[in-house]
DNA sequence: ACTCTTTATTTCGAGTGCCGAAAAAAATAG
DNA sequence: CTATTTTTTTCGGCACTCGAAATAAAGAGT
């Protein structure tokens, strides 16, 4: 049931509505601000006012308004870059990354390391992690994280704390959050890649996204982000949406994850190629795919219709009939494609759209919007940089009471 | 983003959670609404005053607290009976049934027709509804409903104004809302049936189905309705959530709705009827399929390994791989499944839960409980009464503006 | 029968927050 | 140097919640 609410509860709304808009659009005017909002000119000074205090928002002076009209000049308002600094973590194949931003999202310092996931265990990780982490908030100069989101290819828990499944590491039940938060003395958060993809694109594409987002990604392995309906989805007990995992054929193809018939186990990299080579369904290609290798598989399907065509087009009638089934549940939304997978799209399009159409149920439109992003990091990275910032937004909106110093500033008032 | 909020927000949403404790506890002191609301004994005071004037809310004497404990003794409140009445309408398969209740829930009327349901147009339906509603009111002494909810099994619009399309009549995006508002001046929404089947089980069993409820009903067709951490799954355009057309097989067996491959197409009473018989399986029965028809089927099933036993496999393996996918998607999430095709359970559940505990990825628990329930029509209509009462009680909580005769109550007073 | 105790509910005063209107501030136009 | 225009702040009023005190309505004890 829904809960209680007080004056505490509009104040702190209406904070959180002055900040979103500020976010939104880096600089703004207080007039401005009552537009955007719908609040008072008075409400909108008292809290601005607040914000000024509590080092959340500054003047920015050098900011002349282009036109300069008549009457009292506007004063431009940002949120203050100082106020608070966020870290993201990136784990993908083989690569850990690590960005640096200030309270207005400007990267600061982005640190990657390589080395080999698979051998990974969940100590090795955490390790890892906290040095990555640790020099990258040096070389910021930064002392204090205020919010740390680490995105990781695999299956976190409900929460976003555990790590409980990944297929680049050996580690299972890794307790990410719980670590990094005892390291860094900040909230974390662990969230899906392909999720915070979603969060990305709609942040940079609120027309196209901001309702409903589909990101798909293809590459070794098959992941998806989904936003229905303005919220992100996630399953019961943990983030799930597994597109990749979804059940194509029963009895199927033998799957990274140890079960049978899962989409991935046609369309990831590994998959395409283990079908392209003629191997059998349950066998595990030994060696790592290089980018060389797949865009080869490539050339060689466009060129003729021999195994490396067969391949794709059972990927692709994979992904079709994943993508069917999941419209059945959500309608047709949105996608973006992502990743390296991205390159022979080309070759897998027709059949994709085919498997859709064909199951049209109750006859509505099939049709879809598609666009595709070959480079998958920069988008995660962005998606972890906003939702840690959401994340201190939120904190900063419920007010000062915790920050240490509030009784002196009001001495220093006095 | 966000909305602003201000002071009559907060009054909103403190009567809308004292609404909600009432209407969980038919009946409830002050000082028990305090507990339960955790708002101060002014506020509570405050708010059942104006309720009670406002008629909302009525005290019930006749209630005495069970031990007679010392001290003032607590006065029984209620929510008025007369405050609003509301109307439920279940549209399925060859019936068409309404219930009208009072605002505490309790059934005044209930009516059934039944006739022929596909040879129905729009414009029939339209009016035979509009003709049992009249009736059913007219029956209960109710001048003005207050709410209708219309629960079909078919595909309506994401809003629940419009019946896009439905398995069981001709008629094509019905604009049943618009059209019954007109008729009774009262706010309507058209649901599915299965998600009103989920809502029942969410208000009848919290603890087990309150955050995440997945019904499925089994019978002529194959429908779901799902709850998801707390919150109605539906589609971006359409209630959609059309578990019984996930695409099950490429190329598959031909469905009602026009597609092949469709779960349905394997697991709906025609389709287990089709293949029992031997059909091929693009044939649609052109028989209405009776009780004792599916009986029959299960019987023979169950006592010899022939075609029947193997069209009941077919058809659990494609509820299988279809809950497959949905876990791979949302989580194992409790279930019930729901109507005739419940009797035939015993057959199908090894080989259902066989595909799922194949296909477990990330090496996870794939266990999920599950009910069965027999008759879906009891459990649609709780759910349509119980939707239209909420609706209610949400106009109810934003305040007596709207209501003709409220400058009378206030002369009234004075 | 009367008073004491206990519990429930209402009333009252203070605090917080929003808003509209008026005032103050800071520029340009003439 | 004044009038005008636009932005921002200040002030008074209103709505709401809350804690504390007051009131109401019983049973318990003598």
């Amino acid at each position: 049931m829904q809960l209680k609410a007080g004056s505490d509860l509009v104040r702190r709304q209406n904070r959180a509505v002055v900040i979103a808009a500020l976010r939104r659009s880096a600089t703004m005017s207080r007039t401005d601000l009552c537009a955007a909002t719908a609040l008072s000119p008075s409400t909108v000074s008292a809290i601005t006012s607040d914000f000024l205090n509590e080092g959340v928002l500054a003047e920015q002076r050098e900011f002349e308004p282009s036109g300069s009209r008549r009457g009292r000049p506007q004063i431009a308002i940002g949120l203050a870059p100082a106020r608070a600094y966020v870290v993201s973590v990136e784990l993908t194949h083989n690569q850990l990354s690590v960005g640096v931003s200030d309270y207005t999202g400007k990267a600061i310092c982005e640190l990657d390391q390589r080395f080999s996931t698979a051998a990974c265990s969940g100590e090795d990780l955490l390790v890892r992690c906290t040095q990555l982490i640790r020099m990258a908030l040096s070389n910021a100069g930064v002392e204090q994280p205020a919010s740390i989101v680490m995105a990781v290819q695999g299956r976190t828990d409900a929460e976003g704390r555990d790590l409980l499944w990944s297929p680049i590491a050996a580690g299972r039940n890794v307790h990410l959050a719980d670590y990094l938060q005892g390291e860094f003395g900040c909230p974390v958060t662990v969230a899906n890649d392909c999720s915070m993809i979603a969060v990305a694109l709609r942040w940079l594409e609120p027309d196209r996204y901001g309702k409903d987002c589909l990101a798909v990604l293809l590459s070794h392995g098959i992941g998806m982000g989904l936003y229905l309906n303005g919220r992100l989805f996630a399953g019961r007990s943990s983030s799930a949406a597994e597109f990749g995992h979804m059940l194509y054929k029963h009895n199927g193809a033998l799957c990274r994850c140890g079960s049978r018939g899962c989409i991935e186990a046609y369309a990831g990299d590994y998959a395409i190629w283990r079908a392209a080579h003629g191997l059998p369904d349950d066998a595990l290609p030994p060696v790592e795919l290089s980018g060389l290798d797949m865009r080869t598989l490539a050339r060689k399907a466009r060129q003729s219709d021999g195994p490396e065509r067969r391949a794709y087009r059972e990927a692709a009638e994979a992904i079709g009939t994943g993508l069917a089934s999941l419209f059945a549940l959500t309608d047709p939304v949105p996608i973006a494609f992502v990743g390296s997978g991205t390159a022979a799209f080309d070759i897998c399009e027709p059949y994709i759209r085919a498997c859709i159409s064909e199951s049209n149920s109750g006859g509505f439109d099939a049709h879809f919007e598609h666009e595709l992003f070959e480079f998958e990091l920069p988008l995660i990275r962005q998606g972890a940089t906003v939702t840690a910032l959401l994340a201190v937004d939120e904190q900063v909106a419920s007010g000062p009471e915790n920050v240490s110093g509030r009784d002196v500033s009001i001495l220093e008032v006095a």
